[in-house]
DNA sequence: AGACCCTTGCA
DNA sequence: GCAAGGGTC
């Protein structure tokens, strides 16, 4: 029997843990397609570094899917626009009756799927649009049927909702038996740094649950600190889904009750919880896919356009040391640990008073795990723009975050290396001596003042 | 998911 | 001097 389902694999590129791979093999047999569409990624501002995970991730899954005899289509296009031409045409061509996929909710993704509908439909092709890829993939609305706009309640629903709703992981895909065509040629990509962010199935598998394992009770503690790999490093692969949020949801649980531990209490849940929280944002309020703040006054904002301010930040010359490793790290390895996210988009949009969304696309442009709504509720929340964003006399103090969450500063050396030889103390703020001896920059703003500036430019919104 | 400043209470 | 606690930005 040759397969009569497609399934259309977006930010979704795995086989178990797949609702809509899984539901249509109910039906029948089933063939995957993958659309790329870089012209459309790099208005988006998506990084090199994503889309060459990306390319590894769908050659390692193309021969998963072939060892099951699935195909799997890839389409060379350039724009989310061209998808309604064609995925009809592939189903015309291998006579598909059925089309899956899970629904993505930030507008240009929406709109490109309705339009693909819609071909579809005037193709008298069938067409299944299941829930978007989350843990709990229903709306978690509140007792007036709206959506939340502060996290913490959501996520009290959000469990609730998610203890009824458990479930295991859909398994993956049953072999076929029909022997298939395929026509994917190998990307291979030259220097992609396969150590880094292994693109191997089994190997992001292990990832998980070597995290799991090891570092979920301490994530708590350790995920501040960048010198400690505290941190799950798994966000890449949630960006393209690589592994799927059940995935982790049993993984937590597992690790939990061997360890005696309550799963409910598992602080990276609650991380993943704010990951549901701000993709399920985007599907209610489409301003925020139009580069629109949460918070209308806030485009009242007058923001420094200083190009040369800008630039030192992006360049990690800003003469704070902890900013400065960040920016670096972010630059040469395209990740940067989520403490230092928060360092740095305040610093950018507070101290240097720079537009929020001049950090969303530098951040974008780099970032190997650059997810749309993750990314956007990140920064919105650190410009007091957002939605439950921190409130706009919020001003991290880039000294006192580095004194506190890199104490030695371990991290601060490994990215600045013309700091090393400095002391634990003199470190996060080296004086103007000690900086022209050893090279290093002065800083390029006076922090008092550019706090102060920053809270009256919120102020005079009122 | 902060920082700052000014108390108070103690040495 | 200083830690700890509270109000304010």
């Amino acid at each position: 029997m040759s397969a009569t389902q497609l399934v259309w694999l977006r930010n979704d590129l795995r086989l178990a843990d797949h609702p809509a791979i899984y539901e249509a093999q109910q039906q029948g047999d089933i063939a995957l397609v993958v659309c790329l569409t870089p012209g459309q990624w790099q208005e988006h501002n998506e990084s090199e570094a994503k889309f060459a995970l990306r390319e590894q991730l769908i050659d390692t899954l193309f021969l998963q899917a072939k060892s099951l005899n699935i195909s799997l289509h890839v389409l060379h296009l350039k724009r989310f626009s061209d998808c309604a031409k064609a995925i009809p045409a592939l189903c015309s061509e291998h006579h598909y009756q059925q089309v899956w996929w899970q629904n993505e909710l930030p507008v240009h993704e929406a709109q490109r799927d309705d339009k693909v509908a819609q071909a579809l439909e005037e193709g008298k092709i069938a067409c299944q649009r299941l829930a978007p890829d989350l843990i709990v993939p229903t709306p978690v609305l509140n007792q007036q049927n709206g959506p939340f706009k502060v996290f913490t309640p959501f996520y009290k629903r959000w469990l609730q909702i998610l203890i009824q709703q458990l479930s295991s992981p859909y398994p993956e895909p049953k072999a076929q038996s029909e022997s298939i065509h395929s026509d994917h040629q190998s990307f291979r990509s030259k220097d992609f740094r396969d150590d880094l962010w292994p693109a191997d199935y089994q190997a992001i598998r292990e990832k998980l649950w070597r995290f799991c394992h090891n570092k979920e009770a301490q994530y708590d503690e350790d995920r501040d600190f960048p010198a400690v790999p505290g941190t799950s490093l798994l966000s890449p692969y949630l960006a393209l889904g690589a592994i799927g949020p059940r995935d982790c949801l049993e993984a937590i649980m597992y690790v939990s009750q061997q360890n005696n531990r309550d799963w409910q209490a598992s602080v990276w849940l609650k991380e993943l919880a704010w990951r549901d929280f701000y993709k399920q944002l985007m599907g209610h309020f489409p301003d925020l896919s139009k580069s629109l703040p949460f918070k209308p006054e806030t485009q009242q904002v007058r923001w420094n356009d200083s190009e040369q301010l800008f630039q030192a930040w992006c360049e990690g010359k800003t003469g704070f040391p902890i900013v400065d490793a960040a920016m670096r790290q972010l630059n040469q390895t395209g990740w940067m640990h989520n403490r230092l996210r928060m360092i740095t988009a305040s610093f950018l949009t507070k101290l240097l008073l720079i537009d929020w969304r001049k950090g969303e696309a530098y951040f974008m442009s780099k970032l190997i795990d650059g997810e749309f709504a993750a990314n956007n509720g990140g920064w919105q929340w650190s410009a007091s723009t957002g939605c439950d964003a921190a409130p706009y006399f919020r001003v991290f103090n880039p000294t006192r975050q580095s004194e506190r969450f890199d104490p030695d500063g371990e991290f601060i050396k490994r990215f600045v290396p013309e700091l090393k030889p400095l002391s634990a103390k003199e470190i996060h703020d080296p004086a103007p001596s000690v900086r022209s001896k050893i090279g290093y920059q002065a800083p390029i703003i006076d922090y008092k003042a550019a706090r102060k500036k920053a809270i009256s430019a919120f102020e005079d919104l009122k």
